[in-house]
DNA sequence: CAGTATCCCTGTTGATACTG
DNA sequence: CAGTATCAACAGGGATACTG
């Protein structure tokens, strides 16, 4: 149920998906961060916004990972279809995961993600206002 | 301890800080969530956006957050410098929670997760690609 | 190789009642 | 008003061993 007594910053919350009272899952902010949460879940992104990998190869570059949380991992992805799963023929098998043009769209956020992570650290750290390419 | 055999995005992994084979608390992504993680947080930030409000406003604007929760989100908000808090004289007890420049450091990445859940939501709902307004 | 199956353990959330 | 105290319920994550 919407709030009508206040002004809300269009900027922040342009329509009325963000305008809930409570955490829906349909609201796009939380939809964002559903697809992009959990332990892993980023480092996942990561490797495979370098390009396709197999499950083997996820683990070696992800070597602390555990068998059961990568497989999570990948299958949560694949129902958010963020990643498809193709499975090569021959012996052994191999299974080939890579970014879906949905997961492709996470870029932005993960850049944004990295950004402001590292301004928050720079207020931790109390330095001067740093300089911001080609702004300010 | 970094890769060196793979080449890295400069765009999506900038400097070291990204290199991680585990999730570490100090890498920016990892810290950038941390500082929007945890039910209800979104919302409280989103009502602070607005402005300052005390603990009784925002109970009102999110009134199924317990004041369990609310009180321990507001509590971390501060321990991470997000939020301030501030005691107002008089009686009844009235207690002013205000974004710090650093909470309102947050606002271009809350922009972001509202754009991307969007497009997210486009994709699920199988939308032909829709037109960006001249953006990004 | 690419996963499942178990089991355990911890942190998080929530309801509710109470206090300075 | 602005919280704290308590307790119950649950989900997430990890270690390890096993299977097609």
């Amino acid at each position: 149920m919407p709030r009508t007594d206040t002004r809300w910053d269009a900027e922040l919350v342009p329509d009325a998906r963000g305008r809930t009272v409570r955490p829906e899952p349909d609201c796009p902010v939380e939809v964002a961060l559903a697809a992009v949460s959990g332990r892993w879940t980023t480092l996942v992104l990561r490797e495979l916004m370098h390009g396709p990998a197999s499950y083997g190869e996820l683990r070696e570059r992800l070597p602390e990972i555990s068998p059961k949380v990568l497989a999570e991992r990948l299958q949560t992805l694949g129902e958010r279809e963020l990643v498809a799963r193709e499975r090569l023929l021959g012996f052994p098998v191999r299974t080939s995961y890579r970014l879906t043009p949905t997961g492709e769209a996470l870029r932005p956020l993960l850049v944004e993600l990295y950004r402001t992570g590292v301004e928050l650290l720079e207020h931790r750290s109390g330095a001067a206002a740093p300089p911001r390419a080609g702004n300010r």
